[in-house]
DNA sequence: TAGGCTTAAGAATAGAAGTTCTCGAATAGG
DNA sequence: CCTATTCGAGAACTTCTATTCTTAAGCCTA
């Protein structure tokens, strides 16, 4: 029998997040993927076959750990709070940093279908568990039942996107905290 | 005399944001620019030196022109319907195609401190105009007194870049309208 | 009309980047 | 302890890409 690898997948996905994240999908070259990953060229290739590949399953692991993680404070939590538990973690996650998928979307979305379809998926899940969380919310009386609930997780939706994009250029996160308490306490006026 | 150049500089530039747009900064090879806006591999050099202060002096041109005229429709119109009319015209410019400076940010915000100076400069101008188009709101007495003002520019400036990145994935606009709708309308109850 | 200068077009170049290959080293079973 | 097999490191290869260079043609002035 052979010896055994030295590397950990997860150690791997961990750091091509982050070189991923720091660069784009076009601007991270394979040399610092590999110098960073502690990964080898051999091994990369005949685990994942080419960097395009390797992109797709750095993406399945950062939607299966860090955004669900971030998704399940939403069915953890009960009604509002959740909602409230949601932005905490969500703050956590892409403060000056950004969201991986969101990132990928912007630099890819035109030509990748796949990643496309990635990103309706986790825009439809996220306005869905957001629409879970709201009527929760009516059901113990914390919201009106005038709200307008699809609409209104909508509007959460797509300001989560726009969370990852200015968590790339704020230096403190104290205005994105306001902003969101703003929002929610709006949300609770129906 | 020499002979005139037969390329038009606005033009070129019309061509290049949507080439960028679709293919992102890496994304977008030379022989595509060069093919697409119908200018010359000598011309380009010489006038702009190099990709990347292309790409500069495209993102200025369209900020300019695009996010300019949008961003005069919170100027040009009275309170509440101001902000109408910028999404409005925000939903046109992006649907279908993104932003452009969004996607540079996403892309090239980390390496590059030319453009988070220039995404931190939209984002404040963004946030005085909404602030700008809301006191006169309450000043017109189309917004209560007790309006957090500052607070619901932030999250209106925050829902602004989800905006552009919602709008690379959906077919057609109906539901970021909807979402828009009732966000302006939650504003409305303060 | 002739000449000089600039343009357009694209070939050429140099360097970067993704992928494959080579080879010595390590490991586990026989 | 030997050997088969796989690993790790990086050289080599090939393709791609930004930039430069060459050449022929056009335009304005004299």
């Amino acid at each position: 029998m052979p010896r055994a690898p030295m590397y950990d997948l997860d150690d791997v996905m961990h750091q091509a997040i982050d070189v991923f994240l720091e660069h784009g999908f076009h601007g991270a070259v394979m040399d610092e993927i590999i110098a960073r990953t502690d990964f080898n060229r051999r091994g990369f290739y005949l685990e994942f076959g080419s960097k395009q590949a390797f992109l797709y399953r750095v993406l399945e692991y950062y939607q299966n750990t860090q955004l669900h993680d971030v998704l399940s404070a939403l069915e953890q939590h009960q009604g509002i709070q959740a909602i409230h538990k949601f932005f905490e973690r969500y703050l956590d996650l892409v403060q000056g940093r950004g969201c991986l998928l969101v990132n990928c979307i912007t630099e890819l979305g035109h030509d990748d279908e796949k990643i496309r379809d990635i990103g309706r998926h986790y825009i439809d899940r996220l306005q869905i568990d957001f629409i879970a969380s709201l009527e929760r919310a009516v059901s113990a009386h914390e919201l009106s039942k005038d709200t307008p609930i699809e609409a209104v997780a909508l509007q959460l939706t797509s300001y989560v996107q726009g969370f990852a994009v200015n968590a790339i250029l704020v230096q403190d996160n104290q205005e994105l905290r306001i902003a969101t308490q703003t929002l929610l306490g709006s949300v609770s006026r129906y």
